[in-house]
DNA sequence: ACGTATTTGTTCGTATGTATC
DNA sequence: GGATACATACGAACAAATACG
């Protein structure tokens, strides 16, 4: 057993330096999935803390999905479920038109980046190729309902930004770039607890879950010319498919 | 100030019965949004407990979005999100196939029961109207991956499971009572936390979040037959609406 | 601007209950 | 039944953020 030592009042509680640690040790491996962690008392002299303090870290893990605690066994490393890959045997299909996203909504930011691989495979670029990032905000009734950051290849759409904003609609913009028509390829829909920020922006709780959903638009060439991450309040939306 | 008894040993964690207890005040607008709740020695006093069990019941609220705990002002009654209803302009709109639902899965329930509000007037029936409930467990690689609750108007499917039995099929069973083929009318999605069974099922953290789908299908003549709502693991599994 | 009271946040200690091995 | 391990509850003290005179 290696006492770990923590710092005390740098500011950061306790708990949360322990909870950040065990979730380095599990995320790392150094922990595998299916093993036993130590028992509270354990990792309480470990980190030379109270046990109470060790729970709260543990209950930390938890939420995230981290560990599972079980009373009168032990606490154990979950097995990840990101190795899971849906097939075509899990999911829905069909089409989707376009409306609902003409609304648009206020501009929060607009930045060109390097293309994470998540969003080149999306729109057919190598990673690390210059991408357009517009973030919208919806609101309806005044209150904010969903966050979307519109990713576009910025080769295709030089100054997207600024044709955007004269007026205030992304179909309009990418029309001005001889862009007629262009349809969803593709929507996958999924619901994940809101980083710190979405939940800030969205004035809403971080337990509270969003929907996330993502698609691809394509032009009449199929070419993929925008990818979509939309994030919406669970509870204050709903995304609706009807016929 | 009017103190407040508990059960004691009852089975129920007393942090429980508060956060219960909170709960409905607060539902019931006998704590108006907005408004401040007693402090945490105040609360303490009523129900007769440590202050770290009441600590507990509020952050139970606060997860559930219920309340704001800010340090040193105190702990108020959000303002409830539930009262936007999505309009036009909020949704996506598209023809839904019903591919994916012929995978069924394992019965784990099926039972008659008198229609809730929300189930009656999705299959236009009274509030109270004996319906029949099957539930399907969709498992994908030997791995749980959503709960989908199937309701039906009994008075139209009479013994519809044994029927659902004999083929481990909805379609089937439903061609059996002369429905050659029928539709998607509507889909909502949303996001939100599960409950302590749907999690248990699901074999996931209640901290991690579920897609919520319900959809609506009719007959040719545009009768509602069904009404399903799914509950599927977040990062599991992903629903997926594909052109 | 400052000090003080109020209110929530963190940590420790202790005791007892409940589930599992 | 006994030992182990997590769950609940109480009490005490101090820290940190806020509100108020």
């Amino acid at each position: 057993m290696t006492k770990t030592t923590l710092e005390r009042r740098s500011g950061i509680s306790l708990w949360r330096q322990i909870a950040q640690h065990l979730h380095e040790e599990i995320k790392s491996g150094e922990l595998q999935p299916g093993s036993k962690l130590p028992t509270e008392p354990h990792l309480a002299r470990r980190f030379g803390v109270n046990r109470h303090t060790v729970r709260r870290a543990l209950s930390v893990l938890q939420e995230e999905g981290l560990v599972s605690i079980e009373q009168g066994r032990g606490t154990f490393v979950r097995t990840p479920n990101a190795d899971y890959h849906p097939g075509e045997d899990a999911h829905l299909s069909g089409n989707i038109g376009r409306e609902g996203r003409e609304a648009g909504g206020e501009l929060i930011t607009s930045r060109h980046l390097a293309a994470e691989p998540k969003v080149a495979a999306a729109l057919g670029l190598r990673p690390g190729e210059d991408v357009i990032l517009l973030e919208l905000l919806h609101l309806v009734d005044h209150r904010p309902v969903s966050i979307a950051s519109h990713y576009f290849p910025a080769h295709r759409f030089k100054g997207l930004e600024k044709r955007f904003l004269k007026s205030h609609s992304i179909t309009q913009a990418l029309k001005s770039y001889g862009i007629a028509d262009y349809m969803r390829k593709r929507t996958k829909v999924n619901a994940s607890l809101p980083n710190s920020e979405d939940a800030r922006v969205l004035k809403m709780p971080r337990g509270q879950p969003v929907v996330v959903a993502e698609n691809v638009n394509v032009d009449l060439d199929g070419k993929p010319i925008e990818f979509t991450i939309s994030r919406s309040a669970g509870g204050r939306m709903q995304l609706m498919f009807e016929r």
